[in-house]
RNA sequence: GUGGGUGUAGUUCAAUGGUAGAGCACCGGAUUGUGGUUCCGGCUGUUGUGGGUUCGAGUCCCAUUACCCACCCCA
């Protein structure tokens, strides 16, 4: 064990992970640009009061999963006007509310007309006990989308969501659900604590805390399993106003109309306090019970919340570590490797020239300049998996020839050392019928 | 924050309380410029850390720490 280890909950991402890595972040990033989503970079550090206020005093990640710090500065900060304003900080749990702050603070909806839709793509962190697909830094990938108000981008957003799913070829079950706004939300949880306060003998201990001060959240409890014990609990869906029913009709239809495939979820919750109308979650298997691997919804008040004018908005995360680990093992091939080898002094210099030539195409390519046996050549290649070789002997060297030999077959064929372009030709060719 | 499991070589793991080992990996070799297999040789340890019990602790006890898994919650 070395003197120095990763911070708990925080990894290195080695090859060739790191490789899977950056190949899913760059199809990410395509995907996204086909619905013309262009990328928002926030900083990781945000004021604290900005999470406070957006994600809910009383939700979990604010009460006890931020890592805070005071800045050097606060002092001086604390001297502004506003008051104490962005003296703590924080490292951000969670891409919206930086995104949130950064269109507020750019005055971004109002320089030009909406639907303004925004990617991002990074590391976000909570302070959690570490375990299977949950870490404390983990990164998120998230679509934004603000100024329009209809449950149709909202289906076009969940619509994104299955094709990255479709992208790569990840089974995950898409549960939809609308949990109400501010006009027929507070009714329903009424009806919710009216509904368990009679039970509350039967229920857990944590249960009968969350009675009064979270009665969505019991639902999903997993120790008493409400939902198999009752068939009477009152549904979200069955007290909507109005305005909500309607609007989560018109999701059901266009989501339809998408083709994509969807399960209405009346229990689906949100950790945030900021959601309204339409919330979705995606669920795959994960191997562990961190099984949720992107969620999402409608925030129609976060804006003005946040000191914005008035702006309807919606968008979901995904993570990526847990995309990842439902992405199929072979769903990134890796180049093969070709490698050069000299075997004695004399052909050194010529292999620093085929380094240098090659290095101008995209064929993955090392060389060991250090002389070698033939056979130890061979088996070097082996070792590190490489399939194409290439060696300078002395008859090479005499004859500008260089001998390539394909390991996986055990062709092998003479070039002149000029011939470049047939033999980058060769390798690709190769790659190709792979 | 709570509970459970595990810490021994680079790695995966052994070792009835009695001298710490094996496979893999790595390095070298099995006579000339043809590999993967095989064979031979070599290298590697404060047994996570600190106490305690004992003639003697990798092994038993206590504490501590790290990782893993689960709860809570979430991506």
């Amino acid at each position: 064990m070395s003197r120095y280890t990763a911070v708990k909950g925080m990894n290195d991402i080695l090859p060739p992970d790191s490789l899977r890595w950056s190949r899913m972040e760059e199809d990410l990033r395509l995907l996204a640009a086909r619905l013309n989503y262009q990328e928002i970079r926030t900083p990781v550090v945000e004021s604290l009061e900005l999470f406070q206020r957006g994600l809910g005093e009383t939700s979990d990640v604010v009460q006890k999963e931020m890592y805070v710090f005071e800045d050097k500065n606060g002092n001086k900060l604390a001297l502004k006007p506003e008051g104490t304003a962005g003296f703590k900080l924080a490292l951000k749990p969670e891409g919206t509310a930086g995104v949130v702050r950064a269109f507020i603070e750019h005055s971004v909806g109002i320089e030009k007309p909406g639907p303004h839709k925004l990617f991002y793509i990074g590391p976000n962190f909570r302070y959690e006990r570490p375990q299977k697909g949950r870490y404390r830094q983990f990164h998120q990938f998230g679509l934004e989308i603000f100024g329009d108000p209809t449950p149709e981008m909202d289906a076009e957003l969940i619509y994104a969501a299955s094709m990255i799913l479709d992208h790569f070829k990840v089974k995950g079950e898409i549960r939809v659900n609308s949990i109400g706004c501010p006009a027929c939300r507070p009714a329903y949880r009424e009806k919710l604590i009216e509904y368990f306060r009679p039970k509350a003998e039967e229920l857990c201990g944590d249960c009968r805390r969350r009675i009064d001060s979270n009665p969505l959240r019991l639902i999903d409890c997993k120790v008493d399993a409400p939902r198999d014990r009752w068939n009477d609990i009152p549904l979200i869906t069955d007290h909507l106003c109005p305005q909500c029913a309607s609007d989560f009709e018109r999701l059901k239809k266009a989501l339809a109309i998408f083709h994509v495939p969807f399960v209405v979820d009346p229990f689906i919750v949100r950790g945030l306090d900021y959601y309204v109308k339409t919330a979705f979650e995606i669920t795959a298997d994960t191997g562990g019970t961190q099984n949720a691997i992107a969620g999402g919804g409608r925030y129609d008040n976060l804006v003005a919340e946040t000191g914005g004018a008035a702006t309807p908005a919606t968008g979901f995360a995904i993570g990526l570590e847990r995309l990842l680990s439902v992405v199929p093992e072979d769903f990134y091939g890796m180049q093969p490797l070709a490698m050069g080898f000299a075997l004695f002094d004399g052909g050194v210099a010529d292999l620093v020239h085929l380094t240098k030539h090659l290095s101008h195409h995209p064929v993955r390519y090392m060389a060991e300049y250090t002389p070698r046996k033939f056979k130890n050549a061979l088996q070097k290649a082996n070792k590190l998996g490489a399939r194409h070789i290439f060696i300078f002997g002395e008859d090479e060297v005499k004859n500008q020839q260089v001998l390539y030999k394909d390991l996986a077959t055990g062709d092998q064929k003479t070039f002149g050392q000029h011939e470049v372009m047939a033999i980058v030709a060769m390798l690709m060719d190769k790659e190709i019928r792979k």
